[in-house]
DNA sequence: ATAATTATGGACCTACCGTTCCAGAAAGAT
DNA sequence: ATCTTTCTGGAACGGTAGGTCCATAATTAT
């Protein structure tokens, strides 16, 4: 039919994700997305409609491949070992600060929840799925349905708060403690609770 | 000498304060400063330097008042009770929207990290207060040196995120809950290791 | 080769940002 | 009452924001 565009609209998704993840949704205006994409405001306008559009796109984006590394882990691991390390991802060896954005829904929350309550709540619908991961972690992992969403409720939480830390570059030690407490917690609840019925 | 001063300077800053804590730094226009603090431009920067001053200044105000609410708490209650106290401040039976805006440091650390990291590392300062302040109130509760410490920095990735959840609107019963099952996890690590002490 | 269609680059638009500046109003000191 | 000092309102500033528009380039279909 016609001239096809030029760009990888993908990989330009992904500049976008990174840029949005890092510096949020305000402080990332048009020309830092046209320079990181790599493509003119004529081709952004075409291809995206504008800038809270993109927006949308990369939030989902990122909640794919968020829910897609706790999925993968959960098919691969046993299933406490599985979420221990979506929390612990990141904070390896490794301490490149490159990575250490929190979590970009976390963000979302925080900067527009009394600026923009769709983009909001859709963030907060994202970490609603994760936490649902939480609980069907925890259910594989022998706990029964009642404590298995008391369970991943609190873990959302700590998600959380250790995305907030993560922000403020904390050390990879403090963080990694902080992490094994509230798993230690965790794990000691279903295992008592095991126990207790393993004696009745 | 002069002309005096014509405006309450505390009462505007604590205007400026509740306007940042709700909306952030960047999506709060010098123009709605002015207007809710009521006074003109000339006045503002006279009296404030700019935005970013007035800024600092409502972060310091802030961090004042809310380790003065732990403070006061730890002065006229138990410690554990005082604890909760401040994770359960803002979820009694009132459902004013207008007080769930989070911790103004926690939503400045997140905001800012990649934008001003004096800001950030400000408010990142007043938050390890705090955590101190939780571990004098553990130290009270009877825990010991190393335990309270590290529960101390287990509880402030809980605030972290229960202040992330506060600004969602997440439905008060379900936050009491989390809170609850985070404060039954240290309570019962301190009781534990207390009954297991009294056991030797 | 030509026509039809669509992507592209870049100039341009309006609106608002934080900040500065200045003329004039108000109050204390003499 | 006058002088001096400081505060105050509002106009004005340069810069940048997100978004629009149009002439042109590039590609396919005929």
């Amino acid at each position: 039919m016609s001239r096809p565009v030029e760009f990888d609209r993908d990989q330009a998704v992904q500049k976008a994700v990174h840029l949005f993840w890092q510096r949020g949704y305000q402080a990332t205006s048009l020309t830092d997305l046209l320079e990181a994409m790599g493509l003119s405001r004529s081709s952004f306008y075409g291809a995206f409609g504008d800038k809270r559009g993109l927006f949308v796109e990369c939030l989902d984006v990122f909640a794919a491949r968020n829910q897609a590394i706790l999925q993968r882990a959960r098919d691969r691991k046993p299933p406490m070992a599985a979420l221990r390390s979506y929390f612990e991802r990141n904070f390896g060896q490794t301490s490149d600060p490159d990575l250490h954005f929190g979590c970009m829904l976390v963000n979302t929350v925080i900067e527009l929840a009394a600026i923009d309550q769709g983009l909001c709540d859709l963030a907060g619908q994202h970490l609603k799925t994760v936490q649902d991961l939480f609980e069907a972690c925890l259910g594989d992992a022998g706990a029964e349905p009642g404590e298995s969403k008391q369970a991943a409720a609190f873990l959302m939480m700590v998600n959380e708060g250790a995305r907030v830390s993560d922000r403020q570059r904390i050390s990879i030690p403090d963080q990694l403690a902080r992490i094994n407490t509230a798993f230690g917690y965790v794990e000691g609840s279903i295992a008592n609770r095991n126990t207790v019925n393993a004696q009745l």
